[in-house]
DNA sequence: AATAATTTTTAGTCACGTCTAAATTTATAT
DNA sequence: ATATAAATTTAGACGTGACTAAAAATTATT
């Protein structure tokens, strides 16, 4: 049985070698879990004699197949708890991140199964990300980040990409919620802003927001 | 900020000095939580200088108001993540203390409340047992053990003392369930068992069954 | 290729929560 | 009242997961 140590750093190590490449670095997965190298480093030893990652000295980890299913199993809880905090909890999308980061690592797999169950067996989280099932499979999805959306083109928003309280916050402000329909107007060159429209109305978003937020092209 | 550990220790003083009297002895708290009389000890220190018991060596401990507030909130928690999961999720009253034991230790103080309100603030959970509100009140009850219910007497079941899930089962094999119209026929003194109804259906009970069975008289 | 900078590992320490064994205190029995 | 038994605490150890500082390996620069 694994303690939420151990769970958070194969959650980190699966993160990061699905955003970048395969092995993932000890500096990496320090920077992700807000701990240091060194930390890192024991826990790595302890990860590689459980078989759960792959491990040589110097040249970074990547999970093995059992490590993967375990850190999927949690991403898997995590997102499935964020969906019943938003939809049947009233909570609000930015709110709901911290509460799920401990309710993952509460270990049931008929509690996993029965709250996926109860809550429709959903393919996406509150933030647009997705939902393993219960093999483990991700639903497929294709999704360009809002900063290429051609000018005039439309597109869905689908995803976030940060799930920071503070960005999300700002998306409420500025009436962007998954589902949104989105269009580039014009395209500033001066400062890499865009003119859009957000459900129809008329507004305007940073390069750094338009990169965090994911749509797919109607 | 406490521990899982030190949350369960508040539990376990508490649960003993509402079932014998106000101090609580090393070596129960021990039996409760399955662990060593030293480790206990340890731990009382901890607690003290937290301002969380009141600990005399070799005198026993009991909660201050702080520390009687915490582990009453920390039971709330436990029984409405019980109602949850029976209610909502389908499970059966034999198979959520474990789960319950873990969901308990989750800290957010919004999340029990807007869990109270999707539960509808129940004032019992599965078990019968009192849930307390946000303030920490218990709602009364008056209920006597079924061993004790009179001949001739009915009564309802209001609540178990055990949820050991065998004994939880055995109760569904013998159709009691909170709820449940109960009637002694007869106490049988040769081995002090009951000939009784339950919802109008003669059956038998062990005096072990019957006491921990809670009922309110009809 | 040699040196410098960066990354990673190791060595040593610490807090937490547990344990066993030994010492101490309290309770019980004679 | 004294001896014996039971309960409790202390002493010393261990595993986990973190840290700092120092050493070693890798990568980048000249
Ligand atoms: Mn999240
Ligand atoms: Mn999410
Ligand atoms: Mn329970
Ligand atoms: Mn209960």
């Amino acid at each position: 049985m694994l303690s939420q140590a151990e769970e958070n750093y194969l959650k980190a190590i699966l993160k990061l070698s699905q955003k970048n490449g395969k092995s993932v670095s000890t500096n990496a997965i320090a920077d992700e879990l807000y701990t240091k190298a060194s930390s890192v480093s024991d826990m790595m030893k302890k990860l590689s004699e459980k078989s759960l990652i792959h491990y040589v000295k110097y040249q970074g980890v990547y999970l093995t197949e059992k490590g993967k299913g375990l850190a999927v199993h949690i991403v898997r809880k995590h997102r499935l708890w964020e969906v019943f905090l938003v939809n049947h909890l009233n909570f609000k999308w930015d709110e709901v991140h911290d509460i799920a980061e401990q309710l993952e690592h509460i270990k049931s797999l008929e509690l996993v199964n029965k709250l996926d169950a109860f809550l429709n067996f959903p393919s996406f989280d509150p933030h647009g990300d997705p939902i393993p099932n219960e093999a483990g499979e991700f639903p497929k999805t294709s999704a360009i980040p809002f900063s290429e959306l051609p000018v005039k083109s439309r597109g869905k928003v689908v995803a976030v990409v940060m799930d920071e309280p503070s960005f999300l916050k700002y998306l409420d402000k500025l009436n962007i919620s998954i589902g949104a329909q989105v269009e580039v107007i014009e395209v500033n060159e001066f400062d890499d802003s865009f003119d859009v429209k957000i459900n129809d109305i008329q507004s305007h978003i940073s390069l750094d927001v338009a990169k965090n937020i994911l749509i797919s092209l109607l």
